[in-house]
DNA sequence: AATTGCATTAACAATTTGATAATACCATTA
DNA sequence: TAATGGTATTATCAAATTGTTAATGCAATT
């Protein structure tokens, strides 16, 4: 399940949050200070990390700031909590890489609807675009990026690529790959696969696309 | 139904996770301390264990510690209970093999949450994977692992060894081969399963398929 | 109407896999 | 120990599957 870090120096709302969340089937750590946040960060890998904006040591801001030079919190999410209602640390923190922001007192119910709906936002975009190191493949853009350079493929091809990309590793059928990209209903013969591959192949100049004889093609590295 | 078997010193905690286990269905065992928690795992046989880490005698640590080193328990699902809020014991819950870990106070639901979504994620698993030590074996993948070695097998090879190790120690006779793999309407001569059994033993250069003579065959170690 | 690009198919080559038969081997028993 | 019944091994051939290329037909665009 989702991992979610809490900062916040009043162990009230520390309590209050880490009880919704947990309700929900989150995994909650929490902190009480920004510098504690940063190493719970570090080591708990959360997929969301809530920041008061106010606390002694380092602000919600700073923390999140800091985060954001590592690598590794790039495309974590974060929320900020204020106290404040003016719409200055607003501001200041969308601009500082947070995904929303929070006014005090919290509603419970809003919480939780904001960081469901965030997810649910991260788990679309994470579905429309498969990025495998140098391989980008764009499903809203239609586009295929390889070491940097747009690959043209045609919808089929994108399709099948796009198809086997979406889980590496794993065997597709050839009665899977037509149900998906044909549908129940067209009748296509057997070399059409084939040939697409080819094209695809061809047309990315990779080995990627590896035959598994007698039971489908498989994407891998 | 899917059997659980919880360890706590505390007959209040054993009779709230109890009442609400058995509430979705879960058959469900106690006990109330680190030994008994032991003896009953080895006859009752649970798919999930809940051990309390403190406990007089053995802690739930221990007692995962010594359940972990039987095959018979090596890939049951282990839950900690543990009063102290601190990363350490987290941490050597994990270690030493746990699959979760909540902290007292319990919720309920959260719990139950817990509980239901590490079945659903071993059914998932256990669905397309055979993992026996070394021996994995992949059906997504179609692919077969051995000591960090990938090892190609041909479509009837694999699904012979996927057949065999699907039921270690299960003698499969002749017949039954026959029908799970080439089905009834083909018609094979009996040669042609020795040879392929020979093609796996040689490929996977290890000793784990045995004839029974006279009868069929078996996957062991 | 001509052009272009794509999806599909056909035809054939190349490859991989599967089945069989012939022979060798091994354990059990007469 | 020789005979027997079952299994292992090997080479060989047949069959199934996939790769490749070129050709066809279709639809959108110019």
């Amino acid at each position: 399940m989702k991992k979610v870090l809490i900062a916040d120096d009043e162990q009230d709302i520390l309590d209050i949050l880490q009880f919704n969340l947990e309700a929900e089937g989150y995994t909650v750590e929490t902190a009480n200070n920004g510098v504690v946040a940063i190493e719970k960060a570090k080591s708990f890998l959360p997929d969301l990390i809530i920041l008061d904006v106010m606390m002694p040591g380092k602000t919600g801001i700073e923390v999140c700031g800091i985060l954001r030079l590592l690598p590794t919190f790039k495309s974590t999410l974060i929320i900020f909590l204020t106290a404040m209602s003016d719409d200055t640390t607003e501001v200041k923190g969308l601009e500082i890489g947070a995904d929303d922001y929070l006014k005090k007192p919290i509603r419970p119910k809003v919480l939780m609807s904001k960081v469901n709906s965030l997810f649910r936002r991260v788990s679309k975009e994470s579905d429309q675009n498969i990025n495998l190191g140098e391989l980008i493949i764009n499903r809203e853009n239609f586009s295929v990026r390889y070491k940097n350079e747009d690959i043209n493929l045609a919808r089929k091809e994108f399709e099948l690529l796009s198809l086997l990309a979406s889980k590496p590793s794993k065997v597709f059928l050839r009665n899977e790959i037509l149900s998906q990209i044909w549908g129940t209903e067209v009748i296509v013969g057997d070399r059409t696969i084939d040939v697409h591959i080819r094209k695809i192949r061809q047309k990315l100049n990779l080995d990627c696309i590896k035959t598994v004889k007698g039971v489908g093609y498989k994407f891998e590295l």
